[in-house]
DNA sequence: AACAGGTTGTGATATTTATCATATTATGAG
DNA sequence: CTCATAATATGATAAATATCACAACCTGTT
């Protein structure tokens, strides 16, 4: 991790139409003066279960995952956030800012800093930011439990169709795409073993639903893969 | 459903330390004023999917459900609520207020309605009830995520066994209570069949971890049930 | 180049869970 | 009260998923 020389002036930042849509300007550029922005390399830890979270830290390029560990040392993937989900608004002011999961960092990516602080005296002193805030915290925790949900009533197969669904409609918005993380990873998110997502990858390949080249997934029925997830 | 004769007069009302701790005299007497309270019978449906919700509605006294319905008619319950919980925070602002799933009571319940709108002044207006509201926003939502990521690591005896204690720590306070619901239910909740929740409490009545008369529940060996909810 | 360690891949087998069938017992409606 | 229906209960079997074993491949390090 290192932090960038050329920080950001925040000026056209998209996560100021998200949560910062209505700040005065001075307040604007309190948050941006006290920012840090963040430069972590794939595969690194931002923090983890059990540690002081006292920053407001959302992505604005790459990718990262938030990740409960269990206590047999298997992981379960809470969710994969792209830049500017709102989800880190759930890390914070819980559990006395200690963080109750884990978070790293699936692709190189840049995150943003603002202390917890500033983000207090907003939600106390500017009513129509607290509301866009609380809009997101709800909307963000809804689609959540929504995907927990929907995970519960689907089989196998339904799982890996699914999550491959999500990737290339949410994530990379396009049928081709390098897999940002392992089998491993997919099983600990969906919830299966590692064993059984390669085995689905493959039947999916032989059934020419998708073709497999190491990490690059490419989708060529993407009917049938949504057949498959709705329920097969 | 029908709204009882003598409201409360809302000067005791615990939600007042919960979420509106922080408002000024007038501001209580308004929502105290506003607010509708009502009596539903067991079985009772609140709200279903798609019906629009313009109030706040928190349960007094009972228990409710929270669900999905899903396609094939089968439900998956996403939270059984106790009265004075947080989780009503979540069905609002959400979804263009529109409900995404439904909302019935498990037991005769009294319900509290706030006019959406009254929240959404104070949020604006009065910072400190903002803070409060998001803080409980946060805390109920990371606790229901925790709650299906927990499940997801669990056999079909954790899982039973997970849900048995958490009506006798979080719901009931004792170790005898009448079950609120239905094996069906319980299946629904916990993500397994009917047939297997019906197995498993058979299973523990034999192996004398528990008691079964009906509804009845009587946890004997607490020590057992922890060890096979925390990996049985 | 050689090695260690992790990831991917596949098959055989064991285990877990769901499904189906059927009986018994509650519960609610008329 | 009586009937219909739902809930509880249990066994037999089928289906889904996990586990174990092992090989091939990739990746980073010395």
């Amino acid at each position: 991790m290192s932090e960038t020389k050329q920080q950001c002036n925040c000026k056209e930042c998209i996560i100021r139409n998200l949560i910062f849509a209505h700040l005065k300007t001075t307040e604007f550029e309190n948050i941006c003066q006290q920012k840090a922005e963040k430069y972590y390399k794939k595969g690194q830890i931002v923090f983890e279960k059990g540690q002081p979270l006292d920053h407001l830290i959302y992505l604005k390029s790459g990718l990262v995952k938030y990740y409960h560990q269990n206590h047999d040392g298997k992981n379960s993937i809470i969710t994969i956030s792209v830049p500017y989900d709102a989800f880190p608004l759930l890390t914070i002011f819980h559990n006395n800012q200690v963080a109750t999961y884990n978070m790293s960092v699936l692709e190189d990516s840049t995150l943003c800093f603002i202390p917890i602080e500033l983000i207090r005296k907003l939600i106390f002193n500017n009513g129509e930011f607290a509301f866009d805030f609380i809009i997101k915290l709800i909307e963000t925790s809804n689609k959540t439990i929504e995907h927990f949900v929907t995970l519960n009533n689907k089989n196998l197969r339904g799982r890996v169709a699914y999550f491959l669904l999500k990737l290339s409609d949410y994530v990379y918005f396009r049928d081709v795409f390098e897999l940002p993380v392992s089998r491993k990873e997919i099983a600990e998110h969906i919830g299966m073993t590692t064993e059984n997502v390669i085995r689905t990858l493959s039947e999916f390949r032989k059934e020419k639903i998708i073709k497999i080249n190491g990490k690059e997934i490419e989708i060529i029925e993407k009917e049938r893969l949504i057949k498959i997830s709705q329920y097969g």
